[in-house]
DNA sequence: GGAGTGATACTCGGATATCTGGTGTCCGAGTTTTCGCGG
DNA sequence: CCGCGAAAACTCGGACACCAGATATCCGAGTATCACTCC
């Protein structure tokens, strides 16, 4: 079982644009530069996001991607399956009912056993990514991460940013 | 995020071992056709879940396979873990600390709020299939599948099934 | 008839192809900005 | 100087290659069985 790398890349640029001022949008360029990743490969992440309700973009110049809704109701869940799709893990293919010892499939009136526990696990793993926001992710941020990154990063965003009142 | 085939497929045939009487060995060819599956394929799967402890191999004429340790002493995610490989789903490649604002790798003292938050999730997951033993959903067998499929199984396997005494 | 021995048949184990999905890249559609022109 | 319009630049979006890992298969190594022979 693996998760797609662009889980993690999806999760930080999420966490990045909430702190953003409203409004305001970062480009594809911007959010790759600021992770060290590929631009072209992020995008089609970003896009994956914009499908899921998770972000929105704004086209032409001075565009680019800010959160579809407040950080408050973005939780992780909401992001890894934007990006890795909302399939369980484990897929049942009821082998039970084949081979020399099935009968009739109406005849199965209850789940699978191993299917019925695997479910219940990763029930347990999604109510856990569900409990948690982008908005506790950030609020975090600042205990964390070292003072001096926190005034680089300040920076360095306050030059890519675009707000909508801000005129070249 | 995608679990293996492999993985419903060593966990149904660790569950036919189980049922079997101590000792008893059932060859590659036997589950397979049980379960209506590749034979080939399903020898690779078995072969993972000897490696990793769970069942042990009897070579030659009327060997098999048959349950390394008692069935209560095998939790789900000892097979999953066999067959599907022990790494986390969520891998953290520190992105944080590449790009623009990155710093010196020693400054960065706790760890990444996003890794921490995945690997909690992944852990509940973990402890859920750890909770539950291969005895568990054998027992759970009796309620749950239909006695006309309980008889033919019963059946089926004593044709097939080699015991330590059977003397052709 | 019984024991020994060689051939045999059956099993697991690892090495080898194939194929799907993640990884990585590129080019076109659309929009805002900007520059130039005319009034 | 101001308004209008066309061109341009920059953005996202989807379509197109590439590669690793899962899927699927085959053949060789090893062992218990079995048959045959000899005592």
């Amino acid at each position: 079982m693996k998760l797609s790398e662009g889980v993690e890349w999806g999760l930080h640029c999420t966490s990045v644009l909430a702190s953003l001022p409203t409004k305001a949008t970062l480009p594809t360029k911007a959010l790759a530069e600021y992770h060290g990743v590929s631009e072209t490969y992020l995008s089609k992440h970003l896009q994956a996001l914009t499908r899921g309700g998770i972000i929105e973009s704004v086209p032409g110049p001075r565009g680019g991607y800010r959160l579809a809704r407040p950080a408050t109701e973005i939780t992780l869940l909401d992001v890894v399956e934007a990006i890795d799709g909302p399939e369980p893990a484990f897929r049942c293919t009821e082998i039970r009912q084949q081979g020399p010892c099935a009968i009739e499939s109406s005849a199965y009136h209850l789940p699978c056993t191993i299917h019925v526990a695997m479910a219940r696990a990763e029930k347990l793993w999604r109510n856990e990514l569900r409990a948690q926001t982008i908005a506790d992710i950030v609020a975090q941020l600042d205990d964390r991460v070292p003072q001096r990154v926190q005034h680089l990063a300040e920076k360095w965003l306050s030059e890519h940013v675009r707000t909508a009142s801000e005129k070249a």
